[in-house]
RNA sequence: GGGCGAUUAGCUCAGCUGGUAGAGCACAUCCCUUACACGGAUGGUGUCGCAGGUUCGAGCCCUGCAUCGCCCACCA
């Protein structure tokens, strides 16, 4: 006899051995040569590749899980299954970490130089890159891990290139002098969707500029950043304002920098804001940019890359930081009495939102995307925006829940041009080269290895790409685009792509774009363009006050960590209990406890079960099945039909909680207590008890696996003398259970409120558990008396057990004198207090009975003495309501009877 | 300034196309009954944010308001 197993599950002692299993059976392999891939059976999943610089935190876990419940799901129910993994090689987020580590040994990527230095992140990457897969394996994710993929991997890389020549060729990536988002601490531009906007306290700068000729008085702006006036080339009023129109065309004496700065009209500036005149500094502002364009006003770039003061400011402030030279500026206006006054003004400021450093707009040329408008090479094409918009217009691309749909569109109807160059080394190098001679400039797949106008060397552009622009193409070159392949024609486009709202626009809306542009080159699957079909938007996950969780907030509840507490199973049971329609989830780490009770409970009830089935014996194949066998095998099929339905439709934490139920309430509450007698007595009927035992646990797996597939996939195991299925759990069926024995449901449901009548009226009465009872079921007519006696007569050894009675009768009438009474749907139930009972107490209790159903009967008839509600609600309600009515008179008369024999 | 989401039991949340409010946790009482105390039995608790409206009937539909949160936005 080996020692007992514990009552305590042990995650630990079983998840890294099917953690192992899975990798090593290739449980995720997808081939595209399968039949049921030949037959179109096919399901989808592209991970959104997570960053290789990170690490696993709860929304990864979450993100991850989801995934892989669907997977999983459709592996079992025999779809040719794809999840496809990956990382991204986050060119911000990782030269940033690589720098920072280098910074530690006083040195900058400079002094490595960009071959040495992009070398150098290579080996950072191929670390990290270990660790989040080794993460995601802790999760007990199921992906094709013989496909995986990152960003910069050679493919994808032919595939970025093949994209940005083509799109270049095409006319729909060109290059430009913008005003862009300029990070200084990151050092390169970024766009318009990387920079997050923060609220500051901030305040408005009151400053007068004199009339350049010197007369008396001048104009007043308001501005919050004061530093910028030193760029300044002009002032802007609204043509409007009758307090300035006089004004315009004059011009002003720029404080500090002694510039002549005309005053314009320019139906741009609020005649209400602040001054009501706009100081323009068209080099550091957006707005200011384009009323310099309109006015052609010189746009002095008074602060450069870094942050500090350009050489274009005077000499007073040049390399000061623009931060410093905003004091500096304010001090000196108000020393030299141009400063009329500060107020408080809270507004938002840009930030990038990798560094969360201010963003510097600057005049800088860069690569753009034409985003909104055509292409002038080819004008009868839609623009990029418009492929993406009618994508989801036509239904084709369907975000869950239902309304991010506004979102994207939104966004497409106001993106501006993309700006797509990154002054970083570590990313896709854009593959323009020019001419060091003439000058001659073009893309190329292919190096080239001379000019073709002068054969002069060519010099390839220093810049790479925005991360996003091969995160795009994800769904593509995963897959092994541009060249034709298999893979291709079978896998895209996919089912479903599972992700954060946060990168709706950085991402789900431009893989569509690619798909669009793309996909047509390819044979797919219904000539499908789009790279998915739905987009399931899951929530975010917050802190147990509602913050998001952050690493500066500290708040962060380490998934790991927790699937070293609670089990990988336990996380991901919980997670998809918590994920309802795009709600977030405020987690709090004792909600895993949950899961783990969960596991816990099927641990023990498979131990239960394995303690009275021997797997190895043959049972008596004649068994027979009890009612309550047919009943938990019917719950079985109802259940899982809920939980297919459920998790086909992204209700996740229905399916949970259907799960949940059948196994703890019906499986472990009832059934295996209602069993329990069959099995000590033995023989035939110990027999069909014992198979179904084994039978449901069987089903439960098959049911719970996508869930919880660790513990799962042990049992399973455990379970393999039974099923004698040679295969994982992983990779067997999902299985339909038909089994529908609706008498049976009936029968048991008697059964039930028999023994919680029982139990009621003894925890009321105040009779200890031990103390033993009888037990008087009297059914309320005769019809009534078939379905009832039946059904108890039947159970009489489970529930003599399961309300530790020492008899059970039924009979017609006759109840004990002195006795404790309550009503069930067929009839009364008594139990015998001679000797014990507090006549004072049962009277009250039915009198409060009575008081209860007075009040329902009161309730219906006013409904239904209510004409208008006779004549237009629907007949079955009035009926169902009729029938309630009928219901609670016959209680009513049944109560005032056993009042009655109490003496009341 | 706009858009979206949330507001239901002490807490975290379900509640499908309108027809007598549910789960998990927490709580109270009693139980270490031979699968499980990470357990069993029993038990409560809700004017479903507020104010109107539609309807025979509203947590669910409509209007307005309030509070919280998220996102977008060129009022310096």
């Amino acid at each position: 006899m080996s020692a007992e197993p514990s009552t305590r599950y042990d995650p630990k002692a079983t998840e890294p051995k099917w953690i192992d299993a899975w990798v090593r059976e290739k449980v995720g392999h997808a081939d595209p040569g399968s039949e049921a891939a030949r037959a179109g059976r096919v399901f989808t999943i592209f991970i959104p590749p997570p960053n290789v610089t990170g690490v696993l935190h709860m929304g990864h876990a979450l993100n991850g899980t989801l995934q892989d419940v669907l997977t999983r799901l459709h592996r079992m129910r025999g779809f040719e299954t794809l999840w496809l993994p990956g990382t991204d090689h986050a060119g911000i987020a990782t030269q940033n970490v690589v720098e920072r580590l280098l910074a530690k040994e006083r040195k900058s990527r400079h002094d490595l130089g960009r071959e040495a230095f992009v070398a150098e992140v290579w080996k950072w990457k191929d670390e990290y890159e270990a660790r989040i897969l080794g993460q995601m394996r802790r999760l007990g994710t199921s992906p094709d891990w013989d496909r995986l993929r990152f960003t910069m991997d050679a493919g994808l890389t032919a595939a970025v290139r093949h994209v940005f020549v083509d799109l270049f060729h095409r006319g729909y990536i060109y290059r430009g002098l913008r005003l862009v988002n300029w990070c200084t601490r990151c050092g390169t531009a970024i766009s318009d969707d990387e920079v997050t906007h923060e609220d500051v306290e901030g305040r408005l700068y009151w400053i007068t500029y004199p009339w350049a000729d010197g007369s008396e008085g001048g104009m007043t702006v308001a501005t919050t950043r004061p530093e910028t006036m030193l760029g300044d080339t002009g002032v802007a009023v609204n043509p409007d304002d009758e307090r300035y129109t006089a004004f315009v065309g004059r011009k002003l004496l720029l404080p500090l920098v002694g510039r002549e700065i005309p005053v314009v009209a320019d139906a741009y500036v609020d005649k209400s804001f602040g001054a009501g005149a706009l100081k323009v500094t068209p080099a550091h502002d957006q707005n200011d940019w384009e009323i310099g364009v309109r006015h052609k006003l010189a746009a002095p770039c008074v602060i450069a890359k870094d942050g500090t003061m350009s050489d274009e400011a005077p000499a007073a402030y040049r390399g000061l930081d623009r931060f410093e030279a905003r004091k500096r500026v304010v001090a000196d206006l108000e020393a030299a009495g141009h400063l009329v006054k500060i107020d408080p003004n809270p507004h938002s400021v840009g930030t990038c939102d990798r560094c969360h450093t201010i963003i510097e707009p600057l005049p800088s040329e860069q690569w753009f995307v034409r985003m909104r408008e055509r292409s002038p090479k080819e004008p009868d094409r839609p623009s990029l925006a418009d492929l993406a918009i009618a994508a989801t217009r036509e239904g084709r691309v369907r975000l869950v829940p239902e309304r991010w749909t506004s979102f994207y569109m939104h966004w497409l109807e106001n993106v501006r041009d993309w700006c797509i160059s990154r002054q970083l080394w570590w990313g896709h190098r854009i593959p323009v080269f020019t001419c060091t001679k003439c000058g001659h400039a073009d893309a190329y797949e292919k190096d080239p290895a001379a000019c073709p106008e002068c054969s002069s060397p060519m010099e390839q552009d220093t810049d790479v790409l925005d991360t996003w622009f091969s995160s795009d193409l994800w769904p593509l070159s995963t897959l092994g685009w541009p060249e034709q392949t298999d893979e291709l024609r079978v896998f895209y486009p996919s089912s479903v792509l599972m992700t954060d709202r946060g990168i709706i626009s950085l991402w789900v809306v431009r893989m569509v774009i690619m798909g669009e542009l793309y996909a047509p080159t390819v044979e797919t699957r219904g000539a499908r363009t789009e790279p998915f079909r739905d987009v399931y938007i899951h929530g975010t996950i917050l802190d147990k006050t509602g913050r998001k969780m952050s690493k500066s907030l500290g708040n962060g509840i380490d998934p790991l960590e927790m699937i070293d507490r609670y089990g990988a199973d336990a996380v991901r049971f919980t997670l998809v209990w918590m994920t309802t329609e795009g709600q977030d989830l405020k987690l709090d780490e004792t909600r895993f406890e949950m899961g783990r009770n969960f596991m816990n409970k099927i641990h023990n009830a498979t131990r239960f079960a394995l303690g009275v089935v021997d797997l190895g014996k043959r049972l008596d194949p004649d068994a027979v099945l009890a009612v309550e066998d047919r009943w938990i095998r019917t719950e079985l099929t109802r259940t899982q039909r809920v939980v297919t339905a459920a998790l086909t439709d992204y209700k996740f934490s229905a399916a949970a909680q259907v799960i949940y139920a059948f196994v703890w309430d019906n499986f472990c509450d009832w059934y295996l207590e209602l069993v329990k007698p069959r099995l000590q007595v033995g023989g035939a009927a110990a027999d069909g008890a014992k198979k179904t035992l084994v039978d449901v646990l069987v089903g439960i797996c098959r049911m719970l696996h996508p869930i919880a597939p660790h513990i799962t996939e042990e049992l399973w195991e455990q379970l393999r003398p039974w099923h004698g299925v040679a295969t994982l759990l992983a990779k067997s069926d999902w299985g339909e259970e038909t089994f529908d024995d609706d008498d049976a449901c009936t029968a048991i449901a008697a059964v039930r409120e028999t023994v919680e009548a029982v139990r009621k009226l003894r925890a009321e009465s105040r009779v200890p558990e031990k103390e033993k009872v009888d037990v008087l079921v009297v059914p309320k007519t005769e019809s009534a008396w078939a379905r009832l006696a039946d059904a108890v007569r039947s159970q009489a050894p489970q529930i003599l057990r399961l309300c530790q009675a020492s008899s059970l009768r039924v009979e017609r009438s006759a109840p004990p004198k002195e006795n404790a009474s309550g009503l069930i749907s067929l009839g009364d139930v008594f139990i015998d207090l001679a000797g014990k009972i507090d006549l004072v107490a049962e009277r009250a209790r039915l009198v409060k009975e009575t008081e209860k159903t007075g009040q329902a009967i009161a309730a219906a008839r006013a409904k239904l003495a209510n004409e208008s509600f006779t004549s237009r609600a629907k007949p079955e309600v009035v009926a169902q309501e009729r029938a309630r009515l009928a219901e609670s008179e016959e209680q009513a008369v049944r109560l005032s009877r056993l009042l009655e024999a109490l003496g009341g």
